[in-house]
DNA sequence: TGCGTTATGTTATATAATAACATGTTTGTA
DNA sequence: TACAAACATGTTATTATATAACATAACGCA
């Protein structure tokens, strides 16, 4: 529950080690239900890491092809949208609304905002938390005398490294 | 073109007359388009009317059923949908991702940020430009190394008059 | 007037999300 | 252990949102 100054997510700064940032992602996830009394089913688990291994945000059905892809048997919308609900209420993913979208939430112990750079060339959403721009919200709503319950922050553009290398356009 | 340092939109305010308010935006909405040559149509006129007659957001489907009771022959997706591009294009209305649903931007000549307070009371939502917020939205994406192309911020909460009222939920 | 461009009409389909009800699984408890 | 309540998942159908592809109409200028 620490208040983050600025947090560079991991993923888009430099090559890492994706499995261990996975593996890291869903032990905290565990907590995260243990501490909430929620359960962590292997569904919602299985929906967890398959975002997780995506860099780019995954739509519903691409994520239900990837499912049903894994399982031999049909899977339905109703599942996996049940899933991502459930991960959205843990604060485990986010919501991409421009591009109707789930991707995996950096820091879910953290006051839930939804700050995202979103590449149009490479396709990355990159979170991002910064003092002085929660900050400059909660002033504006409190100049209007309005209270926040969610906010949707989308900067839409391109990314330092799209940017220097030209950047193959989205497929 | 000038700098907006904050704009609170007449609409959610006080009190107004809405007729002049929207016949005003369609007289901005033809210089807006005269100057950038592009072709006002009755379509697109009335698509525009329509939006403005509504304080909340309008969804696609809504509008062309509107246009629909409006003229005895049936309006089909694409005609609403190529009126909607179009108006989003000369900078003319917002699309608000969260809602799936467009609204007249009350400020169409400056830069166009997609800002909104939008309340789940009531429905309204409210348009703002806050230079403090800007400076630090622009100082983030610089921190990134991001260009930012377009910009999409939602905070979705309770406004202060459903606040004072209790505010009777969203039909 | 005629030609190229732009706008609209029309039909079909793609994509995203939910409703409603049936079945299975877990958990705590008598 | 057996049972009930709560929770999770399966299944079928439908709703909501958006676009593709091609046909026709209107406009604007040489």
């Amino acid at each position: 529950m620490s208040s983050p100054k600025q947090i560079p997510t991991s993923i888009a700064s430099t090559a890492h080690n994706h499995d261990r940032c996975i593996s890291s992602a869903m032990q905290t996830a565990r907590q995260v239900c243990s501490r909430s009394g929620a359960r962590m089913t292997s569904l919602r688990e299985n929906v967890l890491r398959l975002i997780w291994q995506s860099h780019q945000p995954l739509g519903a059905y691409k994520l239900m092809d990837m499912l049903a892809a894994a399982s031999t048997r049909r899977v339905a919308p109703p599942t996996v949208y049940r899933a991502l609900d459930f991960l959205l209420e843990q604060g485990l993913i986010h919501r991409i609304n421009s591009l109707n979208a789930f991707i995996g939430c950096t820091h879910p112990s953290t006051r839930h905002a939804n700050n995202f750079l979103i590449c149009k060339a490479c396709g990355i959403a990159i979170e991002f938390a910064y003092q002085g721009l929660q900050t400059s919200i909660d002033q504006t709503a409190a100049e209007f005398g309005f209270s926040i319950d969610a906010q949707s922050i989308e900067l839409i553009g391109h990314c330092a490294n799209c940017q220097a290398t030209g950047g193959a356009p989205q497929p």
